[in-house]
RNA sequence: GGGCCGGUAGUCGAGCCAGGACCAAGACGGCGGCCUGCGGAGCCGCAAAUCGUGGGUUCGAAUCCCACCCGGCCCGCCA
């Protein structure tokens, strides 16, 4: 069953939604004129709901299914229904862009576009709005933060984090076309003990200016870092076991546990021997290598100057490969939000002693929990949650027993500050932290921020599995998004030499790098944001249909009809445009607008790739079909060129949704 | 133990929220065709689906409800 959408917003035209908005309007004078002559009690329906998309074009361009409701009231069949109801709408009704009205077994009422209307006012839609054609605007515009990457300055940023990014910055793009005051934020983690284990590492080796890729080179001391206290430490636990005469099963699973990470050591030794041997005799020198990190992490939390200094530092050499990561990846952000901020500024510490003083807190060995579940049943948000009865909410730990905040007592503190600048806030995450984000929706209940909990969306993003395994940084199996591209990247560079040998080689390298990453983009963005999926080479590779060259094609294509023609002259009319090919394109044109206001209301970007998609494929087959630049009838010629100069309008707004770049020759 | 998400041809994946012409879109892979006029990264055709399983609601279920099965994830003084 089709949705209903507005007619027109602002003054864009909404050519589909028009002839929508004519099928309601006289479906429901000839409800009401049916209801007048029948004696029965009709229902209020809602007319809009019943209008839905044939399966093909033998039946209309929208259809309702009316009938078989009102069928159940009138004891009669719904094809006698649906006679009656269009007998009567053709009485009633003075038809515009409706061609025809007929009722179809098993009962409906079928209504078909009037080709010839559905053309000259898409054509001339889309020339008059241009490339805001189809950009209907919202009625009720908000300033809007989306969230999202905020990959943990650690490491470089692998295809996991990237979905999260890709998908974050085309929701920004299209809420922003949308009409929303949109700004798109970073989160910096950098309180946690990976930045800390980060900086001990890079401090020991005297703080060396990197060479190559930041992150790539900061990622790498990370790792052997990370792996060399872990090693230390677990030792330490494996003798104390043995000291305490612990049980063979606890001594057992810390040595399986020891034995991984040896072997995790072995591959990291391998691969970089330098900062391996150099970071390993550094480490060896510290009596306690734990120590020295829980200390960063406290002078940190305090701002100390030094440890300030150094954190800010080294957090600030991975990000500079972030940036240059996301550039590359036509990401950009509008604001970069440091944790530690967060704690400096007093915020955290303010929203601990509100949540302290609300009764929902609790003492346990020390630590502050916050007693969710009883939130929950106080303020009875399981529906407004959309949980179970059953849905067990854990209580959270708000400060460990030394008096420092945990992650999500910071994330909450993070959410409340979004919203002192927002008045929807979009968090752009992992699937994995639904019951996280439930414990942020409970706490702004708490602290009386209902109406910011109901403005706060979670749009989860499912795991990128590689070889069906989760990916870890850490043991090495992970795909870096600089790999992705540079992969794709040297892909497309071939392919464009094989196909475009005459170009330029500067024109050449322009186009390959547009063609790559609209394929990365478009290959993540073609399936759905919350499905988990395994990463494929071959996907992202693909340059045939269903991809950004595909699209990107029909765009080159129609830039070759109009190089070849030369000049370009009005046409008179719309009028000849009448061969099947032709009409589905304008059909597609046509819908272009309610497509679009479908995906930014739903927050679904992968919408927009099948209308991309199914776009270019109406296009080709208009192009094998259709004869342009060698008509000899230069009003049909001239009319031609009006459907190409409006499909490549279209095809270049939807590009710049998703963040795909067209290049006009590939 | 409790929960969330997913399960659609060999593979990938729309449709599910708002049930209706579904003998289920599209793609990859397979098979067979199409360049003496706009670029073949294309077009046309063929084969391929117990819509995870079993019940229920309904005139009508891939879609709603219940139970179960499989896969991923969560339930830390980690982030």
């Amino acid at each position: 069953m089709a949705q209903t959408t507005e007619h027109k917003q602002g003054d864009r035209a909404n050519p589909f939604g028009s002839f929508r908005l004519e099928c309601e309007s006289v479906l429901k004078a000839g409800y009401s004129s049916l209801k007048k002559t029948s004696g029965h009690a009709f229902p209020d329906l809602d007319i809009a709901a019943t209008l839905e998309d044939p399966p093909n074009q033998t039946f209309g361009h929208l259809a309702s299914s009316l009938s078989f409701e009102l069928a159940k009231i009138q004891k009669k069949k719904p094809i006698d229904v649906a006679k009656a109801l269009a007998e009567s709408i053709g009485h009633v009704a003075k038809l515009d862009l409706i061609e025809s009205i007929e009722a179809s077994e098993p009962g409906y009422v079928n209504f078909r576009a009037n080709p010839g209307r559905l053309t000259e006012l898409t054509l001339r839609s889309v020339e008059r709005d241009g490339s805001e054609y189809g950009l209907l605007k919202t009625h009720s515009p908000e300033k809007t933060v989306v969230e999202h990457t905020s990959a943990n300055p650690a490491r470089p940023i692998h295809i996991g984090t990237a979905k999260g990014a890709i998908f974050g910055d085309a929701l920004a793009r299209l809420l922003a076309a949308r009409g929303h005051n949109v700004r798109t934020h970073f989160y910096i983690d950098d309180t946690g003990r990976q930045v800390a284990i980060m900086a001990y590492g890079y401090k020991l080796l005297g703080e060396p200016t990197p060479k190559g890729k930041p992150d790539h080179f900061i990622g790498k001391i990370y790792s052997v870092t990370a792996t060399l206290v872990e090693i230390e430490e677990l030792k330490k636990r494996v003798a104390l076991l043995r000291q305490t005469k612990a049980s063979d099963a606890d001594i057992n699973a810390q040595t399986k546990s020891l034995d991984e990470w040896v072997g995790i050591a072995a591959d990291l030794e391998s691969k970089y021997p330098e900062e391996f041997d150099r970071l390993s005799k550094l480490i060896s020198k510290d009596p306690d290598p734990e120590k020295s990190i829980q200390q960063l992490i406290q002078k940190y939390e305090k701002k100390e100057p030094d440890t300030s200094a150094l954190m800010r530092r080294v957090a600030r050499i991975i990000l500079t490969g972030f940036e240059e990561t996301l550039r590359r990846a036509r990401i950009r952000f509008d604001q970069w939000d440091w944790e530690s901020d967060l704690l400096w500024t007093g915020r955290v510490a303010a929203l601990v002693s509100q949540l302290k003083g609300s009764g929902f807190t609790f003492n346990q060995g020390g630590a502050l929990e916050l007693d969710v579940a009883k939130a929950v049943e106080k303020f009875g948000l399981r529906e407004t949650l959309g949980v179970s009865p059953t849905f067990e909410f854990p209580p959270l730990t708000l400060l460990r027993s030394d008096g420092t905040s945990l992650y999500p007592t910071r994330d909450i503190a993070y959410t409340l500050y979004k919203f002192e600048s927002a008045e929807r806030v979009i968090n752009v995450i992992g699937t994995e932290q639904l019951l996280a984000q439930f414990q942020v929706k409970v706490a702004f209940w708490i602290t009386g921020h209902q109406k910011e909990a109901e403005k706060f969306n979670y749009f989860p993003i499912g795991q990128i599995m590689l070889e069906g395994q989760r990916m870890s940084a850490r043991r090495g199996r992970y795909v870096t998004f600089d790999q992705v591209m540079d992969e794709t990247l040297s892909r497309a560079r071939s392919e464009v030499d094989r196909r475009s040998p005459s170009l330029p080689d500067e024109i050449r390298q322009r186009t390959a790098e547009r063609i790559a990453i609209s394929a990365v983009r478009y290959a993540i963005l073609c399936v759905e944001a919350v499905k988990s999926t395994n990463f494929v080479w071959d996907k992202v590779l693909n340059f045939e249909a269903n991809s950004a060259a595909f699209i990107n094609y029909a765009y080159t294509r129609s830039s070759g009809i109009l190089r070849k023609l030369g000049r370009i002259a009005e046409p008179k009319t719309l009028g000849l445009l009448k061969e099947p090919v032709e009409q589905a394109l304008v059909l597609e044109l046509s819908k272009f607008p309610e497509t679009f206001a479908n995906a930014a209301d739903d927050l679904n970007p992968t919408l927009l790739c099948l209308y991309a998609n199914l776009l270019a494929q109406r296009f080709h087959e208009f192009y094998e079909k259709s004869d342009i630049s060698h008509v000899s009838n230069d009003e049909l010629k001239w009319q031609r060129v009006a459907l190409v100069l409006a499909v490549r309008t279209v095809l270049k707004t939807v590009a710049g949704l998703l963040g795909l770049e067209l290049a006009e020759r590939m």
